[in-house]
DNA sequence: GCCAACGTTGGC
DNA sequence: GCCAACGTTGGC
């Protein structure tokens, strides 16, 4: 059973442009217990994700990718020139985990939050409802189709 | 750059 | 275990 997220970037940090030009990458850095939980048990190789640039002009979806690689150990947490270092983890019992993703295509046009927002079948969404600041977020089949034809 | 909302930390 | 202080997120 393939599930549907929405992942988000700070594009001044990662962009779907860079996504676009690697191919493949680690999201790294996810410091939250939540949003942990998400990567470590239930993002699944295969699973769709919608790409959304945050804390930049126009916030919103910009492309595609897929999961390629499970669940592992971000490495980042271990390396104290990181700056995602937490001297906390136990590299025997680490607390972060990151997945691999693949690029799968820009939107031919970004779908913006305003539009989210705007969209009664989206309410119901994470991403739109109050303060959230989660940075993986679960939607259903609908949602992300429906994301998608707003393109 | 501002600031509201939220998560985390740490003193007690 | 409570809660004030602090740091971060992220829209605007």
């Amino acid at each position: 059973m393939k599930n549907y997220w929405l992942f988000k970037s700070e594009p001044d940090v990662y962009s779907i442009d860079d996504l676009e030009r690697d191919g493949t990458t680690f999201w790294d850095g996810v410091r939250n217990y939540e949003a942990r939980n998400y990567l470590r048990d239930k993002v699944k190789k295969g699973d769709k994700v919608l790409f959304y640039h945050s804390n930049c002009e126009v916030p919103g979806v910009y492309g595609v990718c897929e999961v390629v690689k499970e669940g592992y150990p971000d490495f980042t947490q271990f390396d104290p020139k990181n700056k995602y270092y937490d001297p906390k983890s136990n590299p025997n019992n680490p607390t972060w985990f990151m997945v691999d993703v693949k690029f799968v295509k820009k939107l031919k046009k970004p779908v913006t939050l305003e539009e989210i927002k705007n969209n009664p079948k989206l309410k119901n969404i994470r991403l739109v409802q109050k303060g959230n600041r989660l940075s993986i977020i679960p939607l259903t089949k609908e949602e992300f189709d429906e994301i998608l034809k707003m393109s």
